[in-house]
This record gives C-alpha cells, structure tokens and sequence, in this order.
DNA sequence: TCGCTAATGCGAATGCATTTGCATAAATGT
DNA sequence: ACATTTATGCAAATGCATTCGCATTAGCGA
C-alpha cells in the first residue's frame, strides 16, 4: 500500500503554502526548503499520483507549459505575470456568455491573462 | 537573395485555402495536395520564414500544441472541436471588462474554447 | 526493533517536436 | 541555356520534459 513519505508531504506543503498554480521546477525548488534531498524524478512520481487521486489537477498554459494546482477551487482563470513569470488563480469567471457563434457548442473554456501582478507593479508592496 | 519556391508557394496557399489555425502536421499533409514531394523539415523552415516576415503568427494551444495562423485579422479567439480535432477562430471578444481583481495589470489574454464545431454537430451539413 | 517492500535519488533512457548537415534539385540573374 | 547559389529532401542530431532501472533508503505492520 501507499505509504506517506516525507517527500509528498513536503510536496502537498508546497501547495498548501503557495495557493498559486505550480510548474515542476517550482514544486521541486519550494519542496527543497522542507526536504533538502528532493529530487526531481521524486517530484515527478508524486506530482502523478496526486492528480490521479484527485488531489492535483494538471493545466497546460500556453506560455509557462504544464502546471499544477489543487483541485475543488471554484471556476477561476489564470494570470501570468511577465515580471515574475508566476501564475496567479483570478476568482470568478470573465467569459461573456455569446462567446461562441451559432453552431458551436461551448461545453469548456480556458481564459489566460497576461501582465503585471500587483506584487510587481507596485500597487501591492 | 530569397527564392520563391514551389513548397513555399504551396504552404502560403494552404493557409489562404483554410481561414484557420493549422498545426505543422496539416500544413504538411494539406501541402502535399499541391507539391506531393513535401517534407516535414521544409514546412518547418518556412513556417519560420513566414512567422519571420510576419505573415503569419505562431500559437500555442493548451491542447493542440504549436498552431499557426495568418496575422492581419481581426482579434478573435480560438475554438477546439472534439470531434474533429479543429481549431477555429472565434470572432471578436469574449472577455468581460473586470476580468481581474484590482492590483492586476491586464495587458494581454488569450481565450480558448472547447466542444464541438458546428460541421460535427450536425447543425450544418 | 525487525523485516518487508514501496519509495527515493541518481543517472541513463525515452518520446516528442524541432533543427541541422549534406548531397541534390531547382530558382534566378546573366 | 548556363552558372550560381538558395532551398529541398532525407536522415541523423538536438533539446526538452518526462520516465525508467536499479541500488539504496526508509515507512509501516507485526
């Protein structure tokens, strides 16, 4: 049976300590703080397993690739910030309804923004 | 100087033949109709070229992948039907003006919807 | 605490899209 | 039409994210 390493508990810390979707590099560098030794084929296995128990959900962005956050957070999109090449989560959904011309069906959607986070620019410091 | 080949020719056709983002492996397999001999490493280089010319604009699509598309139209986004395997474009913005929470500078976004086009759901035949 | 065996760390290996080297083919200026 | 030289087709090579093999480590039940 599945037995709890430090390792993915470092990892699942790592998520619970950033509410932000996270790349590879970035679970495998914040999960260094909590288990020195991390290594990033460990990262890799149990990014795996989390999505498939449903704990992670997997997204591709278009500029920062393959990307991973927790899931059971509401409907919400992605902002990426071109200062500090983070991904943030934006609450709430800013897709108009006639998005689609008659004819296409819309059963999902994905809406990627581009910019400053407030962090970087200033407003927040 | 730049030569005006055949290939060329026949990939820039392709594009004006299909109003839609196309991935490298339909550049090709469309191409072929006009120069049969067409090869992947030469759809390559010249989508390069063109992209370079800026005649057309590479996309990066959360589940197609690298597409390219024409430059010069209108802003729109981008539709993935499941049934086909398509991506279309979407005219004009779907996007609601509060997007973002205060504090994000939006200087950019990027719109992707998924279902089915209508050519696969039988509203048009 | 001991024993079993899943999980780790490491480096090598894979799969994939994309690029490159090179001999040959085909544009273009003359 | 010829000579020049870029572009092609082909296959091998690259770069990248991701996976795997294996010896070792470390959970966890007894």
């Amino acid at each position: 049976m599945r037995r709890n390493t430090t390792q993915r508990m470092a990892i699942e810390k790592v998520f619970k300590q950033h509410e932000r979707p996270l790349g590879v590099d970035e679970v495998l560098e914040y999960g260094r703080s909590f288990v020195e030794s991390l290594n990033q084929a460990t990262v890799y296995r149990n990014l795996k397993l989390l999505v498939e128990d449903g704990w992670l959900k997997r997204i591709s962005h278009p500029s920062l690739g393959t990307l991973y956050e927790r899931t059971g957070r509401a409907h919400h999109h992605h902002f990426h910030c071109r200062e500090c090449n983070r991904a943030f989560e934006l609450p709430g959904c800013a897709l108009k309804e006639d998005a689609a011309p008659d004819g296409f069906i819309v059963e999902d959607h994905e809406i990627f923004l581009f910019g400053v986070c407030p962090s970087c620019s200033g407003v927040a410091e």
